[in-house]
DNA sequence: CCTTGACCTTGAAGTTACTTGAAGGTGTAT
DNA sequence: ATACACCTTCAAGTAACTTCAAGGTCAAGG
């Protein structure tokens, strides 16, 4: 009966999340809140360590936390949350192929800027030459703006 | 002397950035504050559709608006920005190699990950499938959070 | 002349996933 | 007794925008 339980440094230090992130996915509704000391100090349980492990797996796969906080709804309801796990999957490949896709257009268009940079620079270098540089660099109108 | 001006969609239009971007760039001291009609709209010249071509193009290069009002304010007090965006462009090189790299990572992961979804769902799909499928994955605790 | 509609103005708030800071309470070791 | 690490809350800051609300301007059509 002995219940074991951490507070909020010992859980950061277990799982590798810092304690703010615990707090903020608390005040997002992704964490429930734990039970206190009496003292007012979060005192988490070995199944809010699973919780946390999982929820920062989730997040290093790159899934958002409306997706997670989804999923975990689900699974807190008894329900199986496969069907939308594996769409959100499904979703994410797609996501992060098309986003390497877009890095190695632009880190190649990247390295021949830096070359030319370099062959530039080597010479004159009086005028303000960001012109010569950037300014030959085609430019993709149609570019994405955000996404990780 | 008729110097044609642009309102602030045509610009927006021409460069293929929309209007409240450049609002904001123009609130972050990214592009200075253009001459108004006597209305009050804002009548950009061409210089300033370079200005914002310029922008365009180094944000489409993963430049942060920080280091871009920094070319352009060296530009404008007529220094050859050369030597920093030399430098920046070899920092951006190296994060967006970096980033590839992990995202890399991150696609093979979540392809393992997704078809072992698939012969799951195959079969049993009662339980909460999600420990299945997730729990299994290796959990890499020093991973990127940010960056694009 | 009046209205409709597309365009413009501003300022404020929302987004994502945190991070940082201030001001103060707790718990333990010396 | 006091130093120190740890905890608490709430608020604001970050990047780069996006969205909203409330209203002004201007040309065309009826």
């Amino acid at each position: 009966m002995t219940a074991t339980t951490l507070r909020i440094g010992e859980l950061a230090e277990e799982v590798g999340v810092d304690p703010p992130t615990i707090r903020y996915y608390e005040s997002i509704g992704v964490l429930p809140e734990p039970d206190r000391t009496p003292s007012g100090y979060r005192a988490y349980t070995p199944e809010d360590v699973e919780r946390v492990r999982f929820v920062s797996l989730a997040r290093s796969l790159g899934l958002h936390l409306d997706d997670i906080r989804q999923i975990l709804a689900l699974r807190d309801r008894g329900e199986a949350p496969c069907r939308f796990v594996r769409d959100v999957l499904d979703r994410q490949v797609e996501a992060v192929e098309e986003r390497i896709r877009q890095l190695q257009e632009l880190a190649a268009e990247l390295r021949r800027l830096r070359s030319k940079a370099r062959r530039l620079g080597d010479m004159a270098s009086e005028d303000p030459c960001v012109c010569h540089i950037l300014q030959s660099s085609k430019h993709d109108k149609n570019r994405p703006r955000k996404e990780s």
